[in-house]
DNA sequence: ATCATAGTCGTCTGCCTGACGATAAACACT
DNA sequence: AGTGTTTATCGTCAGGCAGACGACTATGAT
């Protein structure tokens, strides 16, 4: 029996970026500003289609590059940290989400150290890191006085998703070093703790458990005084991807 | 600036569902014989196109309705197990995955009592429920000496994924009582934990574990003997979804 | 009556965590 | 040079929880 096209509704396919940072000990999610209607001049998540002879991950490997320049880390090279952690979130396809036509968007969710200056197509005003909070708090006024616009489409959910996706997720993996540079202190990786999660954690309680996690933490013997302080070790992720016992995430 | 058709390449949509449920002490999926090329007379995982007008999850729930009859749980009534668990799996989208055409399909899981005889169009013979591990493994013979064919497209991908999500989840939610009937005791909710996970665990551990956590379970002032031996109270699935803290999966 | 089966309650020990004291090693002052 | 501040790191102690396993209970089967 012949494919018959008229069986089935056309769809277009986006996929959306939550790229999430650890900036000045907030996490920050990328924006980038829409040009065109609908939405325009709001504020969204960065994305675009999933071309005919792409993969879904080349997709969102392909539009995380352009909007950041970031390369994804290469699971193959465990040791070598070449680039940001980037991983499926969930696929969004509510048949109003977008006004314009039927698009069934594969959310992915990406990790980076704190290091890129956004580039959105080379115009930084129309992309920046904002704090999380700052971008899914509905109404009211931002740091800087103006009024907040909520994210264009239903992109406040696709972050909230995301951000509940990293804060659970960095509970029983070693995935936050993704936001943290190749070498790495103790202190450096509470804080993105902290931050993710947003609580205070205890430093020595921290220290025991991270170094006391076989394959978490790789010593590269060097030190470091960025932070200002008493020296610290510097050390590199392990191969270790699972906690086991869990970093647990405190209550309250 | 209109909207130009000519800017994406159209994609089919569908659904399909890892329905997952515990018989004779074996987690089991349901498979549908395939009735058209290609990979005609094949077992594969249920699923359809996604309609017009539809939501993401309302065409996973129909699929699931008209392979099984089953109803979804209806989270707005939760003391009612009015039906099967639904959610949201994976979405897999490689340009080679079905030959005929780019198709993106949106993976969902489903999990449901061993109640139903399964029903694919009324014809018994082209759907069966199946132990999860004889349909991912790779040639070999099934238990009735018949040649083992591997699951059609990325079937048994898809199905890999979502054991793996049922086993990592029941850890940390009472996601587990899905895979009972309303009225379970803890031996029969012990069962489902070793069958799904394929280890043997300690009956009087687990015993002090689910009927102190709470929320877990509630009792209903019943007993039964449905198992044989000493009469075991009845319970339902309590209020609570998340397990903390959760349920340790055996090492090894 | 005896046995087999399942369920339920306890005990003990070791491990992990949270709370927190104490010390160490840098820098910024004065 | 000394003093204070900051961050890192080590130790101690008590409570909670899990694994191992003994003991007892209440059914049906023989």
């Amino acid at each position: 029996m012949p494919y018959d096209p008229s069986a089935f509704p056309p769809f277009a396919v986006t996929v959306d970026l939550v790229v999430l940072t650890v900036r000045r000990h907030a996490l920050c999610a990328l924006a980038v500003r829409r040009g065109e209607a609908p939405f325009q001049g709001r504020w969204a998540l960065p994305g675009g289609f999933v071309r005919a002879d792409e993969d879904l991950a080349q997709a969102a490997a392909r539009e995380l590059a352009e909007e950041t320049g970031l390369r994804v880390h290469d699971p193959a090279v465990p040791a070598q940290d070449n680039g940001a952690h980037l991983e499926q979130l969930a696929t969004y396809g509510d048949p109003e989400r977008d006004p314009r036509m039927r698009v069934v968007s594969v959310a992915h969710l990406a990790l980076a150290p704190d290091l890129p200056a956004p580039r959105a197509g080379g115009d930084a005003s129309n992309a920046r890191w904002a704090p999380v909070e700052e971008l899914l708090q509905q109404g009211g006024y931002g740091r800087d006085g103006e009024p907040v616009a909520p994210l264009a489409f239903d992109h406040a959910q696709i972050l909230s998703d995301g951000v509940e996706r990293a804060r659970s997720k960095i509970e029983y993996s070693s995935l936050a070093t993704a936001f943290c540079p190749p070498e790495f202190t103790v202190g450096e990786l509470r804080r993105v703790y902290e931050a993710v999660w947003g609580v205070a954690l205890d430093p020595r309680n921290f220290h025991r458990k991270v170094t006391g996690t076989p394959g978490f933490l790789v010593p590269t013997g060097g030190t470091t005084t960025r932070q200002g302080g008493r020296p610290a070790q510097l050390f590199r992720a392990g191969g270790a991807t699972l906690l086991n016992p869990p970093m647990l995430r405190p209550e309250v």
